[in-house]
DNA sequence: CAGTTCTATTACATTTCTGTTACAAATCCA
DNA sequence: TGGATTTGTAACAGAAATGTAATAGAACTG
């Protein structure tokens, strides 16, 4: 047999779920279910190959699943978007952007499978394309969120290298530590400007020669160059 | 390198403004929100690539804010104005300043990703760095915040910086101590007016000969020419 | 021209900003 | 669970930036 496919429906209407879930466990796909946006993020959301996410839900939105997906686990599932005709007509139409999709309700089941195995198939994510920056012989690898030096792997934590990627992304541009604050931590959590500061000094030590030209200056923030 | 464009939604639809953003990030776009005029204007509006402006706000409407940008700011950021199909006829007439688009509501995103792009596109290949201001051989990079003499960086402090900037703006415009002051100190903390003067004076010094194209003139203020 | 107002500059005081350390809390992982 | 790793906080000394006052000279005014 073919290869099994997981697939999380998140949903809050149970019966859109069931039904969804019948049809797509007869068509070999292994089915996982969360009502809630909140119950979704609770998954092991690395475990599944694609999630048909509602937009509209009570408590925790679609997108901001998404969001959290994307921006703190750092994957790349594909996603599909379940929208009510409704919101479509107000707001937008027709959208279909980089890897991710959208249906809108009411929507035949057909046309459900159809795009999964489309998506599916194509198998590649979002940005598979190998993106490097690269000063001198260090080099980060975007994709891989990998740092080397000379070849050597450099071990940065998370916020170390999403500070220097920033930085590095940024060259020769000052960033204040509120934006960076505001590109890296987010709004969700409020911490103090000084944290920037701890992690940067992290950094610094960590690319060892290389942290000098991370350069800070008072009033401006810090800029790599 | 792949260059990160910063992009600014402003609208009050909240929804709206969520699902622009996540689109426009899985795009590689970097998203800032304002939900008003006001939340808008409170940006700092030279550190983003693009506007995405929704015309019709309660409060200060969208053309107030590019009227602003324009003319107060004299930024000429490109506008992309979110206009209601009813609205459109009105606008068309109106506003249609140089980079400038109208995409109405409702729309696809492929379309505002497809109108982003190409603005953008056309910005760097006239090789429009209009965040750069040049006089001789004095260069502010407002992009950057950072301030070159024959290629050579000169050390601004913050005020310093801003104060040049202002007034290469504004070039050949005298601008009063107390209009500086309200426009860099803002209302935050009150100071003397002498402080301008200081400032200036180190500013010129910093500045070397290009010091002396900063004129002061008893009872207007300051000027660069 | 004399008096008044305005400005530039200096020196100094004050405030703010920064880098660092040590430690606590949270998170991850075996 | 318990230890390792990551992340956040508080504190603080030193550095940088900013503000103030004083003063001398320039610019204005009648």
């Amino acid at each position: 047999m073919e290869e099994e496919y997981k697939i999380l429906i998140v949903d809050d209407e149970k019966d859109l779920c069931e039904i969804l879930q019948f049809n797509l466990e007869s068509e070999g796909f292994v089915i996982e279910i969360a009502h809630s946006g909140e119950e979704a993020l609770k998954k092991n959301i690395q475990d599944f190959d694609l999630l048909l996410l509602d937009v509209m839900m009570e408590g925790v939105s679609g997108y901001k699943v998404a969001n959290v997906i994307r921006k703190e686990m750092q994957l790349s599932v594909p996603i599909i978007f379940l929208t009510a005709k409704v919101e479509e007509n107000d707001v937008l139409t027709g959208f279909n952007v980089g890897g991710d999709d959208y249906i809108s309700k009411p929507f035949s089941i057909k046309e459900v499978v159809a795009r999964i195995k489309a998506i599916l198939k194509r198998g590649s994510r979002v940005g598979n394309d190998s993106n490097v920056i690269s000063f001198k012989e260090l080099k980060i690898d975007l994709r891989k969120k990998i740092t080397t030096i000379e070849g050597e792997p450099v071990n940065l934590t998370r916020k170390e290298y999403e500070i220097l990627s920033l930085l590095a992304k940024n060259m020769g541009q000052y960033i204040s530590r509120d934006e960076i604050l505001k590109r890296i931590w987010q709004d969700d959590v409020i911490v103090t400007e000084r944290n920037v500061d701890v992690n940067i000094a992290r950094l610094r030590k960590k690319i060892g020669e290389y942290g000098a030209y991370i350069k800070g200056k008072s009033g401006y923030g810090y800029c790599f160059q």
